[in-house]
DNA sequence: CGGCGCGCTGAAAGCGCTTACATCCCCCTC
DNA sequence: GAGGGGGATGTAAGCGCTTTCAGCGCGCCG
């Protein structure tokens, strides 16, 4: 019942090599061969087994995508902009889902990935240098996006910078007592974007010798916003702006403010990170990232390693300081 | 440099027809022989090659995921749920998303995914009935999430009886002036989630005897939900209710309201559905879905289906009603 | 006019597994 | 004690492609 190629070798009076050859686009097939051949192939309905193409061919075309999670706003937007070029160029893309509360979940899920594609994206995801050895012992190629590690090539913002300017925008308008939305504690991995985040906050401040006064940590989830906020502002000494690593953070901790009848601006001056969808609706200052962007571009990046291995790249998207309701000037003490 | 079974037959000296069926915990194996044969490819690392098992074996242990768009609230929730089990259960995922501005491309996607992959699970995807038709002879098993169509299993909510709800919800407000928000014009596919919830609405409303007086389109966006909602309210005679088939969709009516000073619920209610995780923050009236349940459970059906397809089954997950603070009583007129 | 090179095609050997089918051996039954 | 049955293992034939290598015919050069 299945077509294979010796069935469209047959109809078209070649082998199967030149079958093989001629729907592939291989160079030293005759014109009028190719054609002949390519009918053949649409009239029967001919579709290559994939399976047997990767044996005997020793490549997947398909790319591991593996992220922590997959239902927040970014990584939405990385899938979403990685999927439009991985279609576009005729890969596969096979998605797996690291779950962090395991911690040799990454290197596992690599392990297992490895085999079946021929590059690995890794999506924000946070890498110890075992980790990293690991990763670079089983996969081939594999690109980071969204954080860095030396050894990968890597697509991501200058989260440094983006911070800085939001510390800078704090300390413009006059605020003094300043605290900072975390996603975990202990997690301190140099170029991980929270690491610099929280570095590139606290150099923008300084600048202005102002210092963080304290961090809370909200898991990157709407939740762990809420929460943070509560302790952040319930705490003897309450901060008068707050800076959260992500937007969805962020609203938690205008949630948190609202239900303790704290007003922002007035009373709070908040900043995220991400410029979400609904930021905009909230109006929340907040960084703005390129996120579908990203993807496309580190889904690029793979494919170019496909071709050809070099040095690590590292590309910087750029990132825009966009200013909303929710910060204003400190409030007089 | 690659280790494969024939490696770890001579290790454990045994034949690689033995290594296969120990490995992969088929019967008539000597338990002694099995545990040497696991050492054996323990020691060497060795991982079966997928590529070559698939085509030996003629099924590739793959499920394709096929979505309209992947970075809603609604599909990230989706994914997480679907990848959950299928990682459980040692199945690949592969994700594709079919661009809905070309006509054909969910057909067309489902031709390229259907010999890669044991069986296919079409999300919030609206089908034709010639478009049923085309992928039932392309793909062997298929399982449709959020929406139904008579030929494949389907896992979804009841959304005739969760619009049925807002709109008895409404009514008991007191609201006469009703519209909603739907997400394209001209899709009125029968079972489909927003025809559904169109004439779950109407049903509603109409045991009070209210008829929805308009309807407007936000593509299940946020920027579409403020192009609906300051299209509706900025007409001649505007709703005081609106509900909107989206939380998303609604969130952005929240914001046209109030860019055009209209105040949310005192002169206008506003319903949204799915109970997205900012719903609670922004003080939400909606239709509560837990969506990775049912990712999850359409997971399950697939898995299901590739032991013993039968007629199809539609599962119901049950929704509820959460009432905050966008609804209230209609103003007097 | 013979030989050489080149463009095109075909034959065949895998790619690394799965899975009938054959084989062997041990133990039980009569 | 011979015959049988069944569990454990081995042998080998694919699965449907890709790719190397050889072959063939033609045109061109000397």
């Amino acid at each position: 019942m299945k077509i294979t190629i010796d069935d469209v070798a047959r109809e078209a009076g070649v082998s199967l090599a030149t079958v093989s050859r001629a729907l592939r686009g291989l160079p030293n097939v005759a014109p009028a061969t190719r054609e002949r051949v390519q009918a053949a192939a649409d009239a029967l309905g001919y579709r290559p087994d994939p399976s047997a193409s990767r044996l005997a061919a020793g490549s997947t075309s398909t790319i591991g995508l593996l992220a922590g999670n997959v239902d927040s706003w970014f990584a939405g937007r990385m899938l979403s902009g990685v999927e439009g070029v991985l279609a576009g160029e005729g890969f596969d893309l096979l998605l797996a889902i690291a779950d962090r509360s395991h911690p040799s979940a990454v290197v596992d899920r690599v392990r297992e990935l490895a085999p079946r594609v021929d590059g690995l994206l890794l999506v924000d995801l946070l890498l110890e240098d075992e980790e990293v050895e690991a990763v670079v012992e089983s996969a081939r190629v594999v690109v980071t996006a969204g954080s860095r590690t030396e050894r990968f090539d890597s697509v991501l913002i200058d989260n440094f910078d983006a911070a800085a300017q939001v510390g800078r925008h704090l300390a413009r308008l006059g605020h003094r007592h300043v605290a900072m939305v975390d996603g975990e504690p202990g997690v301190a991995i140099v170029h991980s974007a929270p690491f610099e985040r929280a570095r590139g906050f606290r150099a923008g401040l300084a600048e202005a010798s102002v210092e963080v006064m304290e961090t809370a940590y909200g898991e990157f989830t709407t939740q762990g916003g809420v929460d943070a906020g509560l302790r952040l502002l319930s705490a003897r000494e309450t901060p008068t702006a707050i800076f959260a690593f992500s937007d969805e953070m962020a609203f938690g901790v205008l949630q948190a403010a609202r239900s303790l009848g704290v007003r922002v601006p007035e009373d709070l001056s908040v900043v995220g990170f991400d410029d979400h969808d609904l930021a905009d609706l909230l109006g929340l200052t907040t960084v703005r990232q390129d996120v579908a962007a990203l993807g496309a571009l580190a889904a690029r990046r793979v494919l170019d390693q496909l071709e050809a291995a070099g040095a690590p790249i590292h590309e910087v998207v750029p990132t825009t300081l966009v200013v909303r309701g929710s910060t204003g000037p400190a409030p007089a003490r």
